[in-house]
DNA sequence: CTGAAAGCGCTTACAG
DNA sequence: CTGAAAGCGCTTACAG
């Protein structure tokens, strides 16, 4: 592979004057420009990005650590995430948690070695001292989504209070007043936050949420199917499952299908996160949608302003219920439903 | 951030002995090793992998160029060549082409320019310039599912012909006879395949396939709602639409919706690549499912093997038929599927 | 077993 | 406007 000692050779300029024109630095004759541009074009060369980096200290390039790629959201906040970093001149090299601490703490580890300009993290739990190290260290970070409490590091992420808030009063209206909630890992930002907001909505209603109707799931399919087993063996189940994701809904469902009964007749079921299949099981599943990629392209801007010494912000969007019918009362049919051009935007 | 320098300094060993018990290089005395070792713990060091890659030119890491990472079939794939090149000392970066050969050349571009060791790549279209100078140039490259005719690469993939020939079976047996195709772009081989494999199961039963038959999509979602559109509008509508993705399909599914017709009952939809929603659309879709992960280990090896040395395999691996309800004849209830453990592992 | 030194491919003050 | 030279943080023959 050409190096830059090569072009300065064919073009009959020194490496200075080489990495000048590649630069686009100002003092460089248009002739000089040429003759380098020429020589540029017939090695077909390509300048070596890691050589680069070594030398200039700055990679280019982003750092995205989320909790499970196979979620639909955080495949969704993934590619938002690049497509504005790459508006901005950055790459972004992503590694995926699978919920597991570990495996989030090897991934952050290996950004880091890699020396990548700054971090954007949704961290499966709630503290690592890793983290911890890594924010100290002076590495540029912003948390997306979920967050570790107590870290002076900008947030990105969507509150749902007030869409968990519509839903309760969507479900109360319709009659339900046993209501449980799949909840994510109590470790995780999100995971206590849902439930919380789901306890105080009940609250207003003056509804109980018992301890047996609070589901420890870890945002899997796998344990939204077991949890809603759990929800179903009880002496008195509950009328309603909310999932507190995606995933755990889709295990929900599994549950209670293999039972052979039907939502909402049987139980009513109501999700933490839209997706566009949503639109198409049986019944079609209410849902608290996020506004994903607005997050990603905040995130990734509030990181580059801190990496280029600007202030980051902190940023709070809006979730917002999406009712359909997957808690009873049959919306009127729609004769056109709105389309969606994803398979993970949101719909209606 | 301690460079070598600072380890060495702090051990009061030379950089070249550090570097030595970094690399588990055999000589050097265990005493050396010790103190390097405290040094490094005391400060914390980590090696900058930027500097080791310029020098030992080799990055140990893989480039994946996927053409839409929103396609849970790619997302699923990209997850497990992640895992597979995690196990061999590899990182991945991820490049998403979103079916854009612009884009997916942007990625190969970058990626060489960071030096990665290997590329796999799943081709938006069936030739780009660059590919070719890329593999001549020497850079180890497989391709994962898709692949550019012609091109001496090794080649990952699995053969849906026998599965798309007993869905024809199964869909005459049922007593279609008009079988319509989404497919999907014929610059892709799967695009391509995809139909070919229809059109000969078809003419084994005696069944046409019309051009009016044949919808051009792109594998989104999109262009499987268009085609389905402009199949309900033709004088003799298919009986059954065979979307070549689970993305079209959802379109189709969009679509049929939006005309207030009924699956199976109107029309029939059956989808190439299976996701964990199919098992609880409305009604659960019948599908061909790919051995995703399977394959994105092989691919991996064959890189790996690559480049180390060793001959790289191609490697063809089989889908599968799997029956559910939207082709008509409702499956007799089970008392209880079986159940899967991520949102994309297949069903059944 | 150990260290001094060269060199990977760049960028960038410094001097002219 | 241009070039010679230093240096980014490593690894690795070479000599001892």
């Amino acid at each position: 592979m050409a190096s830059i000692k090569d072009v300065a050779a064919e073009a009959g300029v020194s490496v200075a004057t080489v990495s000048r024109v590649l630069n686009d630095h100002p003092s460089v004759s248009p002739a000089a420009r040429a003759t380098v541009l020429a020589a540029v074009e017939t090695l077909g060369y390509r300048p070596n990005a890691v050589a680069r980096s070594l030398r200039t200290d700055q990679t280019r390039t982003l750092g995205l650590v989320i909790s499970d790629v196979l979620n639909p959201y955080f495949t969704e906040l993934a590619r938002s995430v690049e497509e504005e970093a790459r508006a901005l001149g950055y790459s972004v090299i992503i590694g995926n948690a699978d919920e597991r601490p570990e495996l989030q703490d090897h991934h952050v580890r290996t950004l880091l070695d890699r020396r990548i300009d700054g971090l954007l993290v949704s961290p499966t739990d709630g503290s690592s001292p890793l983290m911890l190290d890594t924010a100290r260290a002076g590495t540029p970070m912003v948390f997306v989504d979920r967050w570790i409490p107590g870290m002076d590091v900008p947030v990105v992420r969507a509150d749902g209070r007030t869409a968990i808030h519509n839903l309760v009063t969507h479900l109360h209206t319709l009659g339900h007043r046993r209501l449980a909630i799949i909840a994510g890992p109590a470790a995780t930002t999100t995971g206590s936050e849902r439930v919380a907001a789901f306890r105080e909505a009940l609250q207003e209603y003056g509804l109980p949420l018992p301890d047996a109707y609070i589901g420890q799931g870890d945002f899997q399919a796998a344990s939204g199917r077991r949890v809603t087993e759990e929800f179903l063996d009880l002496p008195e189940p509950p009328e309603v499952v909310f999932a507190a994701d995606n995933l755990m809904a889709l295990g929900a469902l599994d549950a209670i299908r293999a039972r052979g009964l039907r939502v909402p007749d049987d139980i009513a079921l109501a999700a933490f996160d839209d997706i566009a299949w949503f639109v198409h099981t049986d019944p079609p599943i209410t849902a608290i949608a996020q506004p994903t990629p607005e997050l990603g392209r905040a995130a990734v801007r509030a990181l580059v302003d801190r990496i280029e010494g600007r202030p980051p912000q902190s940023v709070t969007l809006p979730a917002r219920l999406v009712v359909r019918q997957s808690c009873g009362e049959p919306v009127p049919p729609q004769p056109s439903p709105p389309p969606h051009s994803s398979p993970q935007r949101s719909n209606t």
